[in-house]
RNA sequence: GCGCGGGUGGUGAAAUGGCAGACACACUAGCCUUAGGAGCUAGCGCCGCAAGGCAUGGAGGUUCAAGUCCUCUCCCGCGCACCA
């Protein structure tokens, strides 16, 4: 037999396919359809790497199956070529980046069709092409058309070294995610997309995606959605008003001051005269300075939070009409919310680090309710509270820093002393009644009350659940003199006497721990829910049940809010789509659709401005268009600034259902056909820009009704990355690039793809591996023998025969989960089994054949074809498993005693529970086990095991 | 700090609550070969001569039975983070 001769064979199919156009899309058919998409590439000067084809490989299995299973499949590929990789290459080697872009097309696409996609490229798409952004740019006319596409001179985040605005998307950590340089604020004008108002579609359409969990949890985050209260305060002596959001307006008596972002036009207003303010220069110098800092610093929650007081401004609380002081402070973000906060010390750490450091009031207004959630003593949910009005009782020592606790005896609990109030108790006469009958001593005196602790639990001798209101009482005894303490008493627990740091451990209750920072001068903010106090009328209501109650009787308005910001959508730089826009001195004239598109014109420097202009408006003869004709002609200016990198990306999933429409983006039976994405497969590092814009344009196309789903991507899955052999990120930087090509040419694209799905789960980020590529070439290299096994009227065993229907409902079910390695795996096992065969019939081989095409499409194609197969195996029926097969008749039951294996026998399927056991006891190593004990329960799990307990 | 994932041999990893380590890499021994990154046979978690015991980050718990379920805890990766 001829040797496994991966080049000729992958060559020769790879030309065969090609030319009987295999792979080929069908718009009008009968059959059920299956869109399955891969992100698409950047097609960047350096080629691919290992890495990059190992979601291809996955998703080019998932499609071949489905093919074979007899349904539509749409697979197809392109290129996502506008941004500033290709740019700044364009800059160095100053080619204009449209010839080095379709130069790496060309590499691209050569490097993935010799690894044997199946790839429909008719419908190829590149979304540098006129044809193909004239669609973009007719998104954008809609966009504008209907007002989500505007004007802004907002300061946005500014590149210095990319020399463009960045959407907030493209910050991480305050850095430009193209380039890392830190970015500045700068006002600029610009063009931004209201995906606000998409916000709260976005964030509940997640709910119904089958997509990662982690990543719909990254796009809520991002998005961000918090509920709460604008609330107006009065300034004093002025007629203007200063507006907060507050997620907390129960907290609101407890405003000790307020704080103003330093953009915050109430400042700028109030710099403009210098009367204004006592402080002035202070004020001005400190919001010069805030301004200056960057990202990073400004955003930095380590740092110090510093601030300055404007002198002779006063807001007035409308809760209780106090007058607060208010303040210009750098850890009030402008952008967010109002840009300016109510500051309640007492329940928020900002504002009680804050207070601390500048020495201003703390006023509680929530008292705290603790919840018990763990035994003993976890609450019983839906079951009323049983109120009970009581007493914490702290006692110092008469001489020593020492307190008393007490140790209980019949549960594991350490506490201060308690007790309820009973009649027309005082708290603290029930507290010192309390101290004599716990503890014995005589002589408390009260220093100090620490308010109200509240605590909720399941009291478990008397079976309800309780809600006990405590008075947290601090007393001294003055001297040691005590009485005999009760029996009973004495059964119940025992007096320690414990300092601050003991009683840390000792106390297991969480509202004695509050008593004990208290105590201990370490309290902080308590900025959970809890019981009102200090609030005038609201004074004992829930601090959950009056936020909107409190919202109303203020004038207040209960609002949403979200983290998301609007899309800054333009970039000053050349290599993007132009904007089909017109500016007619301050008029905004929209291109009409039939001038679309708006083609990019050549330049002679690619080089960025820097001034907030891009490169294109140093052409006078594009920039300047003469429009319409005779009188009405005018001239008007063209828009010089070019999309983001993004917009090309966030509709192409479309353009493959009818890649060369020039009519209309997609037409509506193809959209209506192939409707949305069935599976995408991609890099979870898109997780909150491609995947969120996407989602954006494409529920604005449903509105204006081009697609007819709420989603455009049914279900995700994410790559994990492939690593270098060095564990580190593959990159250029790094030397540990491994290049497909040579893999491809050494070992054959069948191994590649095979060993990479078979190293480990596919989500998951791994190590590449040569020397662990050789199991899968050495895997081909059997198959490629057992082909000398196959006669036409070969046969296997039964044992086979059976192993077979089962890997064909593994590997079935495995693909469909994207668990292609334990597909492989089983595959392997398989094979394993028919090299101990003397023989194998065609008709088994052919099975397993089918089983492995999916994975390595070429070296099957070849078998296929010599066992005289005329049509591809790609097109043949994919292989439905026996289950009456599956189920072998003999099984193997498992003897276990004391929990251990001891012993296994071979049994008729379906045996009963009582043969199980009888055979079971007459073994040899079951009875030396259980030697003369009575086995005290015997378990039976038909057809699997027998477990047996003795004493 | 909050949220989402993970911790299993020398390595990559398998395992509907039912024989932990399938499958593969590496390694060891032997065979076959004019030596090669080839093939075949056997071995390969740890301790132990063995019988057997111990093992899925750690500590408890539920169960006849736990890598798998529950509680606490440590470590690693990712996302968000002064968002009021």
């Amino acid at each position: 037999m001829k040797k496994y001769d991966h080049i000729k064979i992958e060559k020769k199919w790879q030309r065969e396919w090609a030319k009987k156009k295999v792979y080929r899309t069908e718009d009008n058919s009968k059959k059920q359809k299956f869109y399955i998409l891969d992100m698409f590439p950047y097609p960047s000067g350096e080629g691919l790497h290992v890495g990059h084809p190992k979601g291809y490989i996955a998703t080019d299995i998932v499609s071949r199956m489905k093919r074979m299973q007899g349904l539509n499949v749409l697979h197809p590929m392109g290129f996502d070529a506008f941004g500033l990789p290709a740019e700044n290459y364009a800059i160095e080697t100053k080619t204009n980046p449209a010839i080095a872009v379709a130069k790496n097309v060309v590499r691209y696409k050569k490097q993935l069709e010799i690894i044997g996609f199946d790839y429909d490229w008719s419908r190829e798409i590149n979304t540098t092409d006129p044809k193909y952004y004239k669609w973009t740019q007719w998104i954008f006319l809609k966009l504008f058309e209907r007002g989500l596409a505007y004007e802004s001179f907002e300061p946005i985040n500014w590149c210095p070294s990319c020399k463009t605005g960045l959407a907030n998307e493209d910050v991480e950590d305050g850095k430009c995610e193209r380039c890392g340089t830190s970015v500045e604020k700068r006002p600029m004008r610009q063009w931004v997309l209201k995906i606000t108002d998409y916000a709260d579609r976005l964030l509940r359409d997640l709910n119904v995606l089958d997509w990662p969990e982690s990543i719909k949890e990254s796009q809520r985050n991002w998005i961000g959605r918090s509920e709460g209260t604008e609330i107006n305060f009065t300034i004093k002596d002025k007629t203007e008003k200063l507006k907060v959001f507050t997620t907390r307006p129960d907290t609101l008596f407890g405003v000790t001051y307020m704080v103003v972002a330093p953009e915050h036009k109430f400042v700028t207003e109030l710099l403009e005269h210098r009367e204004n303010l006592k402080n002035h220069d202070e004020v001005a110098k400190y919001v010069t300075h805030a301004c200056m800092e960057t990202e990073i610093e400004r955003t930095n929650a380590k740092k110090e939070k510093t601030g300055v007081k404007l002198e002779g401004i006063f807001a007035i609380n409308p809760a209780n009409k106090e007058k607060v002081p208010v303040f210009v402070a750098d850890y009030v973000l402008a952008d967010y919310g109002t840009g300016a906060v109510m500051a309640v010390p007492a329940h928020d750490e900002r504002d009680f680090v804050f207070a601390k450091k500048y020495k201003l009031p703390i006023k509680q207004v929530i008292e705290p309710v603790y919840t018990q959630t763990t035994e003993p003593g976890k609450i019983i949910p839906n079951f009323p509270f049983e109120h009970r009005n009581a007493i914490i009782a702290i006692v110092k020592h008469w001489k020593d820093d020492k307190y008393m606790a007490l140790k209980w005896k019949k549960v594991a609990w350490g506490t201060f002393i308690t007790g309820g109030v009973e009649g027309n108790q005082t708290p603290e006469e029930a507290a010192k009644m309390e101290i004599k009958e716990e503890t014995g001593f005589l002589h408390p005196k009260l220093i100090s009350n620490f308010g109200r602790i509240h605590s909720k639990f399941y009291h478990v001798p008397k079976k309800v659940n309780r809600f006990a209101h405590s008075h947290t009482l601090y007393f001294k005894l003055e001297n040691d003199a005590r009485e005999k303490v009760t029996e009973t008493e004495n059964e119940i627990h025992e007096v320690k006497w414990l300092t601050i740091d003991e009683l840390k451990t000792f106390l297991t209750e969480d509202s004695h721990q509050h008593a004990l920072r208290i105590l201990a001068d370490v309290s902080d903010a308590y900025v959970d829910e809890g019981i009102l106090v200090n609030s005038g009328a609201f004074s004992g209501k829930d601090s959950q049940e009056v936020k909107k109650v409190i919202t109303k009787s203020v004038g207040g308005k209960w609002v949403v809010k979200y983290k998301l910001k609007d899309w800054v959508f333009s970039r000053q730089r050349y290599w993007g789509e132009p904007f089909p826009i017109f500016h007619n001195s301050d008029k905004i004239i929209p291109v009409s659709e039939k001038d679309l598109p708006v083609v990019l014109p050549k330049v002679k420097s690619y080089e960025p401005t820097g001034t907030g202009e891009s490169p294109l408006a140093s052409i006078p003869k594009w920039v300047n268009v003469k429009v319409g004709v005779g009188k009405n002609a005018k001239m008007l200016k063209r828009e010089t600034n070019t999309m983001p990198q993004w917009a090309g990306s966030s509709w192409y999933y479309l353009r493959y259902m009818d890649p060369k429409n020039s009519k209309a983006l997609v037409d509506p039976l193809k959209e209506k056909y192939w409707n949305e994405v069935d599976f995408y497969v991609g890099g979870a590092e898109h997780a909150t820009r491609h995947l969120i814009y996407a989602r954006f344009w494409h529920k604005f196309l449903y509105d204006i009704g081009i697609v007819s789903t709420l989603e455009p991507f049914k279900k995700l899955q994410s790559v994990g990355l492939i690593m270098g052999e060095d564990g580190k990120k593959m990159s250029k930087r790094f030397g540990n690039i491994v290049n497909p090509d040579l893999i491809v040419k050494t070992y054959g694209a069948d191994t590649l793809r095979l060993y990479e799905m078979f190293m480990g789960p596919f989500d998951q980020a791994i190590a590449w591996n040569t020397n662990g590529m050789i199991g899968s070439r050495r895997f081909l290299e059997r198959v490629w023998k057992l082909r000398q096994k196959v006669h036409e009227k070969g046969t296997i065993s039964k044992e086979t025969e059976i192993l077979l229907h089962k890997t064909i409902k593994k590997v079935t079910e495995d693909i469909s989960s994207i668990h292609h390695n334990t597909a492989v795996s089983s595959m392997m096992i398989l094979s394993n089994v028919f090299e101990k065969e003397n023989t194998i019939s065609k008709t088994h081989f052919e099975i397993f054949l089918k089983l492995l095409a999916p994975f390595a499409p070429h070296i099957t194609e070849e078998l296929w074809c010599d066992l005289g197969n005329k049509k591809s195996i790609h097109i043949s029926g994919w292989p439905l498993a026996d289950e009456s097969k599956i189920a072998e008749r003999s099984v193997t039951i498992v003897v276990q005693v004391n929990g251990k294996v001891r012993a296994s026998f071979t049994a008729v399927r379906g045996t009963s529970k009582e043969g199980l056991e009888k055979t079971a006891l007459d073994l040899p190593d079951v009875k030396k086990w259980i030697g003369d004990k009575k086995p005290k329960r015997i378990i039976v799990i038909s057809d699997k095991l027998v477990s047996i307990v003795v004493a």
